[in-house]
DNA sequence: CGTGTGCTTGATGCGCGTCAATCGGTGTGG
DNA sequence: CCACACCGATTGACGCGCATCAAGCACACG
């Protein structure tokens, strides 16, 4: 089972691994170079595991780190005065969490795992006084927050212009590609939200986004059972967005 | 008319002069000290004055520098493929435009003036030595950008959860408190954008925006002509927006 | 085996988009 | 200085897309 591995002094447990992480490519440690992924190692806290469902921080929570997925799913929210909720995002493995709260003294939203999922969190203290120290680390964190407000704006736009079927396609295209990032499959995969969840973000309700999936796959575009999917015409479906095929969610 | 100021050196007419900028608790100076003051002024390029309609940069153009806007206002916004413009920002005096551009090599989207329109100039690679040099601009930078990701949040809740009045109402609302804090009029201004703006940014036709005035106008809500507007009754427009009254814009 | 929860399917109604016409203000040319 | 054209704003008539309400259905769990 357990493959033989290139002989480095092992970190001690509670020491953080980017090194060896698969996703170094496309967290934080891309920003930076060999020698300076050890300072990102100094401040990250590795892995905690969330169970499914369960709170990783709230708006009622005072603003204290970042958080990097490491396997599993996240979803954001914020509530309006009036208990509404809006998803604002979902977080697959590789991606950050907090940069809408960083300057702020508490979390702008609230986050919660879709299921079992492993998270390493990055105190913002300490990261700020890295990305002073690292202008490459600087840069990176600028650039995923503006992509953050980008992809924020090209949701305005779904939500604004677009219909039903077209924002479930552009749903859909949007999570191919970020699986494809990691080298899974982008074309079968398992959603990690429910209808629900996927109604709420899109601006829809339940009924509408499950008339959606069916309508695509009498369309033979998709074939889903459950929260399991099979894009199975990838250009129809960019066909019905004729835009934003990727660049849709966080 | 003129009224007597204190003794200081007059700057040289196209150094920068943030110190006596009436906008300075508003904009990037805010976040730092009498003494770090001077080199924000060192790198600022300030007070272009650009014409009504006239592009200050679009997204074919590469990224140099984040602007501020020192008299007048500025839309920015984004478009498909297929030609659709969505407008993503209304920008007033003392705002901050292009922070979704930052660590990228082109502008992610277009910024034009709504009116004659004066403007600051922060190069960005100065501007980013800079933040490394001073934790506190850079965690203001932060900030800003968090809020903007926030306010893009709200905007998204507001497209997909809320009816035309009550989108209507949290954009008279926004800009009201966003004029408050220059300590103007919040109850009677002169709109800087057009019908079709209006329209555009909150995902409605021009003709729902139009009958929603007209609507606010026989309640007594509101009184309008053209793009001049009196709010006669804020507590009747909160109460439309049963929240974000003033966070949906940047 | 019953209960709950998430998903699907159908019937109905409303909000807002669309199309079309008119109005008012502004700029232009004779 | 007036007549015309033009553009933004308004108002009305109509239809469609999606929300809402209301049942059924599938699967998991105690």
């Amino acid at each position: 089972m357990a493959q033989t591995l290139p002989f480095r002094p092992v970190p001690s447990p509670l020491k953080a691994s980017c090194h060896t992480c698969s996703l170094s490519n496309l967290c934080l440690p891309l920003a930076i170079d060999e020698t300076d992924l050890e300072s990102l190692e100094d401040i990250v806290q590795q892995g905690r595991i969330y169970k499914r469902g369960e709170h990783i921080f709230d708006q009622s929570t005072p603003f204290r780190s970042c958080f990097a997925v490491r396997s599993g799913s996240v979803k954001t929210s914020i509530v309006s005065e009036d208990g509404e909720e809006q998803i604002t995002g979902f977080f697959l493995p590789g991606e950050l969490i907090g940069l809408d709260s960083m300057g702020g003294d508490y979390y702008a939203c609230t986050a919660r795992a879709l299921e079992r999922t492993s998270i390493c969190e990055f105190p913002v203290q300490k990261l700020e006084e890295l990305t002073t120290r690292l202008p490459d680390l600087q840069h990176h964190m600028y650039h995923l927050m503006s992509q953050e407000i980008q992809h924020s704006h090209q949701l305005n736009m779904l939500l604004s212009k677009n219909t039903a079927e077209e924002r479930v396609a552009a749903l859909l295209l949007s999570l191919s590609s970020r699986l494809q990032r990691r080298r899974l499959s982008g074309t079968r995969f398992s959603l990690p939200m429910a209808r629900n969840d996927i109604a709420n973000f899109l601006g829809l309700a339940v009924e509408t986004v499950s008339r959606v999936f069916t309508r695509f796959q009498t369309q033979g575009v998709i074939k889903a059972r459950g929260r399991e999917v099979e894009l199975l015409d990838l250009a129809a479906l960019q066909g019905v967005t004729r835009e934003l095929s990727r660049q849709v969610c966080p």
